[in-house]
DNA sequence: ACACGCGTTGTGAACGTTCACAAGGATTGT
DNA sequence: ACAATCCTTGTGAACGTTCACAACGCGTGT
């Protein structure tokens, strides 16, 4: 088997600035000057490289450059989740502000419950050299990984409230829960129950606390939270629990997809989203409108969180700071939620 | 203002391979035989510089190795709306699959409809010298935009049943739309509407093209699918437009959102689904199981679909054939469907 | 006319890794 | 005991960019 040199020669590399230098008749490091545009370049010279870069279809080389500057201008995204509707949104958001800043993002997500799993996650990210990190949806189990690590890093989270000594940003949760119980003790309901997230989601805990102290606020007599896992799933089967006994007139879910699953247990049971029991869920996700019956939930600006998070890592990339700051949340009632029927 | 040198000098950079060689006693070569493990090495050396690497918390600079590679060992993302489930799904279960292989992943998707937002996102992509891309949930603007920049790349595409000069890889929509289609006049339904896609979404077309060969294969009567964007919204307002003519029983809707969104409409009308008309949806996303009436869909396996579209990528970055496969649907019976009521 | 300064351009080293090759030591066969 | 061979290790260049600095040319003030 003859191994004859390839046909077309096609061993080239890509072209470099020394490519484009020679076209172009100067020296790579006025190639280098006019792509990260320097001052105190001759206009036409300017023009000249611009020609050849475009001649040679020439593209800066990241790697060399991250090499030498060693920043890799690269952030990282760390999430469990992204098949939610809240995280995606978020990442979406957060990557169309990092492109628009010269960014690029990579993702790694926590796929089992174990904390090897996030060791991992966390490893993988590191490898890229990532310049930030966004925690998103975050569990206690991945801030004592993240807090056992010290990494030299900005890290903004989302949705958290916990004060750590990284920055964050959230809509207020605490803030979300206590509008949709108070929504419902303001209908007149007296027996209230919370469907609440997973225990270890900081998201979960504050929205689960939010609902507490509302009753709390009101002196309303509460029953122990059920803690969930997020998924319709869940809210079918707890809803089947629950309305073994019926002493209650409502249900705060702590998100719309529980709350689905609640209003297929209830009517399953021969009975009626509003006029039997009233359900809230949380944030919003463009299906609950056209639930049956289209949920009164609270609403949560995923986009605008994940802008201002950028924003706060970008930020913090120079600065260094510190920095906390929470989004309001807003109840949007629609037709779950009704005064309890007198009987 | 004296200027001093940093407190505790915190200069350093991150240990390089030579800092480890030192600490060694060996050549940075060894080490980097060590790290790519190559054959040839003395166990005793091979310990004693791992040990080294774990005593600075040596971690491999992947600029340098790109640079000097060539390799970028990331392959690139381009998906329109992520927030679905589809894609979402894909995505998570590509990345998995990356990230086990040893590559990293990054996304780019398409905000707009114009054709500079498809550009620019692919730009982005080859910014980073992938060496591989995914397009997902791709639409024929996006493909066209593709085919004229004849990248040198391996591309695999999702959800596409277009047979182009790349390697495709799909669930088959067309059988999928066929299914529900069947199941459908199965059931007695002779006057059948389908709410479409978005027209330049190949998916939409597949299943538009499934929906009117079953038509024409059991010679039932066809009038023009409504062409929707994937949305409960759209799903909702569509619905109120057909129901003023109460001219079909049964509608096959290209989605499960657009489904939910006619579900609402039909009832918002005082009429009842699967009573009065039939409903079937796509992708069996997983709340799709607790809408009201539970939902009769087609079902796809997203993340099966993201794990052999990784194999097939990684494989096409070595071979550089071309293959096309798909995966066989399945239709999910629940209650959104019945036997048109006799009138 | 001369020094000075400023705007523009060029030179060479460095970043941390892999690659091609060479060199050294031990082992084997005769 | 000597050459041939294999296994192990080391040497130096190269990748494509940025950085620090040097050099050149031209105008300006005296």
């Amino acid at each position: 088997m003859a191994q004859e040199p390839e046909p077309v020669a096609k061993k080239s590399r890509a072209p470099s600035m020394h490519d484009v230098a020679r076209l172009a008749g100067v020296s790579h490091q006025t190639v280098s000057r006019v792509i990260n545009d320097l001052p105190n370049i001759r206009e036409e010279t300017k023009q000249r490289v611009l020609d050849s870069m475009e001649q040679l279809q020439y593209r800066p080389n990241r790697a060399a450059r991250a090499l030498v500057t060693s920043r890799s201008r690269t952030v990282g995204i760390l999430s469990a989740s992204r098949t939610n509707y809240g995280p995606a949104a978020s990442i979406q958001a957060i990557e169309d502000a990092a492109s628009a800043a010269g960014y690029s993002v990579t993702t790694a997500s926590i796929s089992g419950y174990e904390s090897t799993s996030i060791v991992r996650a966390i490893d993988r990210l590191l490898d890229q050299a990532i310049e930030g990190l966004v925690v998103i949806a975050p569990q206690r189990r991945v801030f004592d990984t993240l807090a056992g690590m010290s990494l030299r890093l900005p890290i903004v989270t989302l949705q958290s409230t916990a004060a750590n000594n990284d920055m964050s940003l959230s809509v207020d949760q605490i803030l979300g829960a206590r509008l949709a119980t108070r929504h419902l003790i303001e209908l007149g309901h007296r027996s209230i129950y919370h469907l609440a997230g997973p225990q270890d989601w900081i998201e979960a805990e504050a929205r689960m606390t939010g609902f507490l102290d509302e009753m709390n606020a009101q002196d309303m007599p509460t029953t122990a939270p059920i803690l969930g896992d997020w998924t319709a799933e869940f809210g079918y089967f707890a809803g089947r629990e629950l309305l073994r006994m019926r002493d209650f007139t409502a249900i705060f879910a702590a998100n719309d997809q529980m709350a689905l699953g609640l209003m297929h247990a209830i009517r399953d049971a021969g009975l009626e989203v509003p006029r039997d029991i009233s359900i809230v869920g949380f944030d919003d996700i463009p299906d609950s409108a056209h639930f049956w019956p289209p949920l009164t939930t609270v609403r949560q600006d995923f986009a605008e969180l994940g802008r201002r998070c950028m924003a706060l890592l970008l930020g913090g990339l120079e600065s260094g700071e510190e920095y906390s700051g929470s989004i309001l949340p807003t109840l949007v009632v629609r037709g779950s939620t009704a005064a309890p029927s007198s009987r």
